[in-house]
DNA sequence: ATATGGTCGATTGCCGACAATTCCTCCACC
DNA sequence: GGTGGAGGAATTGTCGGCAATCGACCATAT
């Protein structure tokens, strides 16, 4: 074994010298945001945080531009930067925008579509089946979200990878949309499986249908819940 | 005239009162991109550019970070932030994404298409025809963005807008992509005739395909530009 | 002639400090 | 009692500087 092979254990050291100080804390922070750490509307203390990372505000106050343009807060001038708020009219837009392009997924999957691929599905509806028959919501939501991002890496698109994250991203942003995947676990996994099939067919526009309409019916289960709330509410 | 009344002709210490001084930056590079003053792959040295704006690297470098967020600029570390470069095969991918997205714009607007909106749209129809006619490509151009923007800004959705011109922005940052436009006005415009009525008829899904199809025609316009350019070269 | 090693200039990464603005508090006044 | 304004604390916007890193160039040895 050569002594120039690179150290596997220095994952810090590395990671300082592959990555700028910037791009870490910017992960950390969107970690933060993504995690509930960070709640929409919050505000972020410039000082504080570069504080609590140990570093200075320059690098920091680049991270929030980054997550500034990627929709993560907002940056209100000699005011500080927000975490977020999306309201319910553009969480609406946002899920118009994921089915669109969850739908070419659909679309471009149906015409490269292997047999391994295939299998993987299938897999995937069955455990995901059982986990709804058992309502075990807390293993069928992770499993759900692996799901859909084996579909859309298989597109083999990773702008369209990337854009789709960026739009479900965002909807965690929404404060109105907690316990929205509480209700209809096997009514989910039912349009998964037409979602398989279609696939399967090879048919390009009914691919692109199920896909599609997955997402809106989301959407209208978002819907519903936001109206169940405001009757509450009264 | 009292000397503390603000000057109307400051505009550009007004903007700093209101915007900050890294986003006129950003937007002033951004122009400086999409212009083709800056053009792809060019590296844009911190020092330099702070001088020429009159300021200094903080700004410049937040104004950075939100540009390479929003895929204008490449950033490497200790090497500096290039204009990014888009290859062949991600400009065929925002294509579709483009498409998908503009798909789900004939959707919308086939749904709350007004008559006033109808008669804007008939009337960029008969300007651009006669405008592919004269085979007036400087003037049909500008007119071509104007009416593809109006239709997205008619959707009623801010979030699908933003996203449609973030897909447009980014093709412009493909090298090969210069002179696509120059075949096929007339195609074109039988394309958006196709669209309108499509919209008049308040069918969703004609709407949707009418939509799709335009911009899958322009991937092909922009694939079959690619390989003439492709055998001139041999 | 090519490859290896070292030095130097240029440029970026990061930090601390100062200036400008906002926000909060408190007091005077109506 | 409520309203408006002055003053101070907190926070952001911007700047210049230092250290680290990278690329280019040259010297030297094989």
């Amino acid at each position: 074994m050569s002594a120039i092979e690179p150290q596997p254990e220095s994952s810090e050291l590395t990671t300082l010298r592959t990555s700028s100080l910037t791009s870490v804390v910017e992960k950390e922070i969107e970690r933060m945001i993504l995690g509930g750490t960070l709640k929409p509307g919050e505000r972020l203390n410039e000082f504080q945080l570069a504080n609590r990372f140990g570093m200075s505000r320059g690098p920091l106050r680049e991270a929030m531009r980054s997550l500034n343009a990627r929709g993560f807060v907002e940056v209100v001038r000699n005011r500080g930067v927000f975490v977020r708020q999306i309201p319910v009219e553009e969480a609406l837009e946002i899920y118009d925008l994921r089915s669109a392009v969850f739908g070419l997924a659909g679309r471009l999957l149906a015409d490269r579509l292997t047999d391994e691929m295939l299998v993987d599905l299938k897999s995937y509806l069955v455990r995901m089946d059982q986990l709804a028959e058992e309502q075990d919501f807390e293993a069928y939501y992770p499993l759900n979200l692996e799901f859909h991002a084996y579909l859309v890496t298989a597109t083999g698109s990773k702008t369209l990878k990337r854009e789709y994250q960026s739009f479900v991203d965002r909807l965690h942003l929404c404060r109105a949309r907690t316990l929205v995947q509480a209700n209809g676990l096997a009514v989910s996994n039912h349009e998964h499986r037409e979602m398989v099939d279609a696939l399967a067919s090879g048919n390009v526009s009914r691919a692109h249908e199920a896909f599609f309409r997955h997402v809106q019916r989301a959407k209208l289960r978002f819907v519903s819940t936001l109206r169940d709330a405001d009757i509450r509410r009264d």
